[in-house]
DNA sequence: CAGTAAATAATAATCTTTCGCAAGTCAAGA
DNA sequence: TCTTGACTTGCGAAAGATTATTATTTACTG
């Protein structure tokens, strides 16, 4: 087997290489298809498998379920925002990890890889605006049923809620404010329990008068 | 939002404490479905999802196609085969990983996660068997299309496919010999280029005669 | 410059994960 | 006890990501 540089292998090499780095296979090939409209998408993850393989690049293994590649093949380690999920290279190098000798449970080392995760400043400039506190930690004691302070995300729903004229269901919600749908769902569970919203029908929805006037507050 | 203890959620995380952690969605399924035969693999994926919202197992988000589940919530990092994708804890402990300070690009880590790669016993062992020189390096210089030595997986599908009478699809190979579809598609291949087996029809596979005469040498 | 192996486009297939929905289950209230 | 609403489940189907197939084109070799 020999190695050939075809057009679009060269220009997929050539994008990589703009972008440093961190690209998925789609993502690349959006960028490729402005040059090449007729190229594949095979193409591009064919070509990225072969270039790693033959280590003209790297496959980046990181979390998250699209696979990513990178142009730069020295060392580096990655860190990556866990909101935004973008991924910037880390410049600790091999020597500031110690690798463990005793208890490798019989393994022949071949590598590690040091993933950081962290917020990256826009997102945390993001949550600075929207803060009132996480509402992340869900589950096992009741959503403070009694407590008639709405928060940021629950006002954003009840609004939602209030520009639709019919009982609407949980998902329509969540299209509407632009959210994930189980994160919306734990809100109007809770709007339900202060009684700003009511359910005429089985997963259908709507703002109650009482809803209403605690908007306007 | 409030929690219950189903049977199936019981049972799912039953297992996954009993198999010592890093199984996949779809290997906790099988496990369970010995006690559970009606039981869904989305209500696997369900709870899994769930039991790691509220922390009663951890989500590893390392390489590969497959989300991997750990019942074990203490921090502590992995160590995986390349060869064979087992995966063992690691116990080097937060201590041993200096974390960068300067060259974060502004973010705020919130975590850190080390995976080692290696070569786990049994694969030493089996590398140590097969030892010609590893078939990896794929490119550039040829790859020997003539040599028709045949590996223990290969081997091993090739003789599936014998006891089969007819054309059969990638994905009942895999169940006869017993392994992932994944990877025995990739010896299929294997196979194909050197001519031992066919592909009569798309997607279908058939031993040819010169597979057969490979068998009995 | 022709022959050939490698690469491509297009599409189908595959694998993993998630979603939608109807039906089931359970706890709390009427 | 009966009803209700929230939480779950099973099932099937959809979605998302990647890989395989196959006819055709293309880059390199001789």
């Amino acid at each position: 087997m020999q190695l050939r540089m075809t057009n679009q292998r060269e220009m997929i090499l050539r994008e990589l290489k703009k972008s440093k780095g961190h690209l998925t296979a789609d993502e690349l090939y959006e960028r490729v298809k402005k040059y090449m409209p007729r190229i594949s998408l095979a193409t591009v993850y064919r070509n990225l498998e072969i270039l790693s393989d033959v280590k003209m690049i790297r496959k980046l293994e990181i979390s998250g379920r699209q696979k990513r590649f990178d142009s730069e093949l020295e060392d580096h380690d990655h860190i990556y925002c866990v909101e935004c999920q973008r991924i910037d290279n880390l410049d600790i190098g091999q020597k500031h990890v110690e690798l463990p000798v005793g208890d490798t449970h019989g393994y022949t080392i071949t590598g590690r890889r040091l993933e950081v995760t962290g917020l990256c400043p826009k997102c945390q400039e993001k949550i600075k605006k929207t803060s009132t506190k996480k509402s992340r930690g869900v589950a096992k004691m009741g959503c403070g049923s009694k407590k008639c302070t709405l928060n940021d995300k629950q006002k954003e729903v009840l609004e939602a809620m209030n520009k639709c004229d019919g009982p609407s269901a949980s998902k329509d919600i969540a299209a509407a404010v632009g959210k994930e749908a189980k994160q919306i769902s734990c809100q109007i569970t809770a709007l339900k329990k202060k009684g700003y919203i009511d359910s005429p029908v089985r997963c259908k929805y709507e703002i109650t008068s009482e809803g209403k006037t605690a908007l306007k507050a």
